[in-house]
Formats: structure tokens, C-alpha cells, sequence
DNA sequence: GTCACCCTTGAAAGATATTTTCGTTTCGGT
DNA sequence: ACCGAAACGAAAATATCTTTCAAGGGTGAC
């Protein structure tokens, strides 16, 4: 028989080959996928006991059911496969095969809907997969937060500055100075005048080169990094625009910032120090920023990041994957 | 009967003498349930032309495909039965039998959990709004994709040998030179011993150094970039525990990985290039690394984050945070 | 430019799993 | 106790999945 086409009566209604079978025509019932469960309660009480024994293993036990074959199932049931196979049947399912598939959509629901506190903060003795759903989970919000908080006239004036500068400077430590070299590293690479000063010293010698149509951007999760902020108020006396990367927008940052992007942070703790989630919304922030610019400045851009590309390919393996 | 014929891993290609191939990173990896997509992403450009059909079919339209035979989709996808077997069995499946479940399973899930369409790509004139929807969007996917695809076991394991080392290098270059120094930052910051040496030839210098017990930590999306494949090669032979970080689990660089834990990524495009999303990923690895280490060690790490958040504060403005 | 080699691929043979058939067993009623 | 019918399972019949094998196609070496 060809698999799916089978309905439950021998009735051969010869379902040509192809396996067209679009849901059977309004038919039988279509077998359902959550609704097993009660389906198995309703049908109990009218089954035979070896068809019982099935029914209630197989709504126990849906995952572990699953990963069996219909001899697999007979044996954990004391029946035989006719006996299964007949159960499935009564379930409204044409055979085996397709409770199986059903019970594995099953599992998978049971086990996606068991979301388990997630919202609760990690803990010394979380196992390490609850690590990573939750911090899965707070980077994807603070992501989305982040999204929403963006002033998009902002960033549209951050990017028309960015994309018209002589050159600029970007500030940040620590953490955020990463940020600053990620976005330095981006600019590059579409061909405009990028640097990020590690050393704070360095920072302010360089701000004071700066003067109006260069750019100065300050990448701070508090807003009140004393190295950070010196730097960009050198720029902005310099007569350089001004931005600042912040999750502080009443910080003293923001006080030389002739644009201020804010970013949104997520709960932190002990164990999850701010830099995790300021560093995941300020690298969002900053890809904004970068994609913008390289919007604008498209036609130098498009040809620098292909020329990019190709230069680094003679440094990878040749092969690229490996062989087997 | 017995179902899911467990044939021995594919012939891992022996590593080069000086030791044996790393232990085929604890086992296969468990079939993924709604890892499937995110799977199919980062395997597909090392499969083959038609293999990738297949792969591209299933993720595609996970109810449609979970509802053939093997015959069936073989048929779809233009190919034989044989290269839907491969298929599956790539995606980490005993056999198509397997993924088949797996489909149903997916198919559910995605059933239940409807989800919007911001599929398309970044285009020249999207309007920064847009911008700022579409990075997050992606990211956000990224980041579930990644949670979903880690080996928690291999993570695991990873963490233990990072915890218990003398010292551990982290390398990697470009974009995902950052990220090696974002873990290195967070290690250090608990009290251990980490260096993210920048210029390739020093870090081969520094690997050398290695020896059993400490840790040396690959990061590097396509998994084959020389310079960051050759310390960790060279690290590996010192009997240093290797660990990889990469979004081709089939890559060059697993060749001298111990420990393995693969990155998902996002489609990437002219405006998006690809170190903007698998940063995404390796940051969370990274998280989740630092994070379980800090469980580990946390008799020590809980004081020392604390004091490197003390000796931070007179870096910041006195004021703090401006009155609101 | 040509050749050899290896990877890719599908056809068909070989295993397994599922479904059906059919005879035996069990149980209730008279 | 006997009859009839339903329940049940063993095994045959069929379908599906897996593996093997040889031909096709592309690539690098020379």
C-alpha cells in the first residue's frame, strides 16, 4: 500500500500512486496531532484490554513510545503487532506508521511547551543546558528591547555623519572597547577611516586631531566611563559629531554627544555580569549603524566588502570543508 | 527489530600521529528535535548538490516532507533514496526513518508557535526602521537556532577542562578575534589564567608552551582559517585539551578539537556579512562557557567578580549617574 | 590539453518494519 | 457443557528503509 493513501477499511480505494492524499477528502477524520491524548480517553472504555494496554502506553509515554517499532511497542505492551496496529486504527490514524509520526509531534510539543523557568535568574547549581536557554533567552530579549527602544531619527543622523566623515574615532574598554573595534573592524572593510584607540591616553591624543566632519563615537554601558568620556568631550570641543553608544541616557556621556543611541540591558547578577547583555544590544546597535552606512555609501561599499572577501580567502584551507 | 542500526561513526579520518583523533567528540551528536533547521543551515553549503535539494526540501516544508517515505521525497527532490539516506544521516539521524520523526516533530512545533514573516533580506533602500527590525529579527533567530544546535554534553566538557586549567589560550582572528577576547576578558576577570594572543605567529609561539591540562580555545566561523587552525593544531599535539568553536562541525579545524560546540548562523548577504551573525553565535558559546565556569569555580569567581566590579568604580565618573 | 583519480549519484539488491491473513483461544449465554 | 462471536497473536505478505555497487562527472596534476 502506499503509506499515507491507506484508509482503515481493505476497501482498496486504489489512491493512484503519486501520493497526492491532499488531507482525504473530508473522509474518515483527519488524525489530530495534540488531540491524542484525549482521543485515547474517549476511546478507552470501548477498547479491548490488550488495545487499552497500547492506548494508555502510548499517551504515558509519548516521546518513549515514539523511538519504537511496532514489534518494539508490542513487547513493552505484552500484545502483538496486530494488536497495536489495530489500536492505531481506532485512534483514527491509518496504521502505525502515522500514530507514530503523531506521537513524535507530540513529544516535540510536550517538550517545547515545558519551558522551564526561564525567567528565573541562573543559578550556581543550574544545569548547563538551563544556562543556555536562559541566556539564550535574555540576549533574544534584550535584543528585542533594544530594537524597540532605538530612535531611528538618531540613528539615521548617527548614520549620515558616520557615512560623511573624514575619519573617526571610536572609544571604548573593556567590554565595550570590543564593540568599538567590532564596529572599527566593519568600517574598515567598507573602506572608510575607522580607528579605536585601546589605550585611553591614545584616545584623547587622537580626539584632539579630530575637528568638524570627523566623527567620535563613545561606546559605554554606564555612560560614565571616566576613559571613555574624556576622549569624546575632547571631540566634541574639537567641533567633531559627537555619538554616544549608551544604556545610561542620562549619564554624563551623553552630555557631549551630539547623538545618542540607547541601548537596553537585561537583569544581570552575579552570575551574568551587565557586560553580557550591554555588549549583546550594543553590537546590535552597532550592526545598525554599520548596515545604514554601508546603505549609503553603497557604491564604495558593495566593491569593498567583495574586495575584502577575497583577500582573505587565500588564508583559509583550500579545501574548505574537509575531505570525509 | 532492532530499529536504528547504530553503524559505527563515519571513518573519522585519524588525526596525524602524536595522537589519536580526538574521541569523535563524545559520541555523535543526539538528533536535535527543533535543532533541525538551524542544522540544515550550517551543514548545507558542505553538502552536495543534491544533497542540499533534500535538505532544503525538509526544512522547508517540515509537515509536507514528515508525511513521505523515503521513495516519496526522493521523488520530490528530483534525486534517489539512497542521497535522502545520506541526507539524514548527515543531519545526525541513525536514518531517514529518524529524521522522519524528527519532521513530525518540527512540524508541530511550528504548529503551535506561529511566527511572523520578517524573512526578507536588507536591501539598499530599506529604511533604517527596517534596518533595525530585520538585524534583530535575524539575530534573535541566531541566537535560538545556537541555543538549540549546542551539544550540551560537549559544552559540558568543554567547561571541566576549562575550569580545571593551568592556563588556556583562546584564538582567533578578525571578527572572531573579539570574541576570543571577550572570553578571554571574562576568564581573567574570575581569576584565571587566559591569553587571546592577536598576531597568529604568537600564538603559535604561545601554543608551543602548552602542555596536558591546560586549554586551548579555536574560535573561527568557517573552521578553516590557517592561522587560527595551526595553533590549535599545534596546541593539540602539546596534548593540550582543544576545543573548537565553529559554524562548520565538518570543518579543517575539528580535525584538533577535543570538544567541539558548533555555531548556528544566518543567512548572510551583501549587506549582511557573515561575521555579523555568527558573532552572534560565538558570543553565546562564549557566554555559556564563562558562565558555566564561573559555576564551577564559583567559590573563587564569585569574590573576584566582585573585586574586579570594585576596582572598576573609581574609573567612573564620582557622580555616577546623573540625577534622573 | 589530456589523464587519472575521487567524489557524487542512482539503480537495484538486501534488511527491516509494517500490515494483513488466518487459525487458536477466550468468554458469555443458554 | 456447547455454540457463537469476538479477541488475540503467529506468521505470511507487503511496503519501506538501508546498503552496495558501478557508472557518470568534475578537478587537479602533469
Amino acid at each position: 500500500m502506499k503509506e499515507t493513501s491507506g484508509r482503515p477499511g481493505g476497501g482498496r480505494s486504489a489512491a493512484p500512486e503519486g501520493r497526492s492524499a491532499p488531507a482525504s477528502p473530508t473522509l474518515p477524520a483527519p488524525p489530530a496531532p495534540g488531540a491524542l491524548t484525549a482521543k485515547v480517553r474517549t476511546l478507552a472504555p470501548s477498547m479491548t484490554r490488550s488495545m487499552q494496554r497500547v492506548a494508555v502506553a502510548v499517551a504515558d509515554d509519548p516521546a518513549g513510545c515514539a523511538a519504537l517499532t511496532v514489534t518494539g511497542l508490542a513487547e513493552r505492551t505484552g500484545t502483538s503487532e496486530a494488536t497495536v496496529v489495530r489500536t492505531a486504527r481506532l485512534l483514527g490514524y491509518p496504521g502505525y506508521r502515522d500514530l507514530r509520526l503523531a506521537l513524535a509531534g507530540l513529544a516535540a510539543q510536550q517538550h517545547s511547551g515545558r519551558a522551564p523557568a526561564l525567567t528565573t535568574d541562573i543559578t550556581v547549581d543550574d544545569p548547563i543546558a538551563d544556562v543556555v536557554a536562559k541566556l539564550a533567552h535574555d540576549e533574544r530579549r534584550t535584543l528585542a528591547d533594544t530594537a524597540a527602544g532605538l530612535d531611528t531619527a538618531q540613528l539615521d543622523a548617527a548614520v549620515t555623519a558616520l557615512a560623511a566623515a573624514r575619519r573617526t574615532d571610536v572609544y571604548g574598554i573593556g567590554a565595550s572597547g570590543l564593540v568599538a573595534q567590532d564596529l572599527t573592524q566593519k568600517l574598515l572593510r567598507i573602506g572608510l577611516l575607522a580607528h579605536a584607540p585601546g589605550d585611553p591616553h591614545l584616545a584623547v591624543t587622537n580626539a584632539v586631531q579630530l575637528r568638524p566632519g570627523d566623527v567620535a563615537l563613545a561606546v559605554t554601558h554606564s555612560g560614565s566611563t571616566a576613559d571613555v568620556i574624556e576622549p569624546l568631550r575632547v571631540a566634541f570641543e574639537r567641533g567633531a559629531t559627537t555619538i554616544a553608544v549608551t544604556g545610561r541616557p542620562d549619564s554624563p556621556v551623553t552630555q557631549y554627544a551630539d547623538h545618542l543611541l540607547t541601548t537596553a540591558t537585561c537583569r544581570e547578577s552575579e552570575l551574568r555580569p551587565a557586560a553580557m547583555s550591554s555588549r549583546t544590544s550594543q553590537l546590535l546597535v552597532v550592526d545598525c549603524l554599520f548596515v545604514g552606512v554601508a546603505q549609503r555609501t553603497y557604491a564604495t561599499a558593495a566593491p569593498a566588502l567583495a574586495a575584502s572577501y577575497e583577500a582573505l580567502a587565500h588564508r583559509r584551507d583550500p579545501r574548505g570543508a574537509r575531505p570525509r
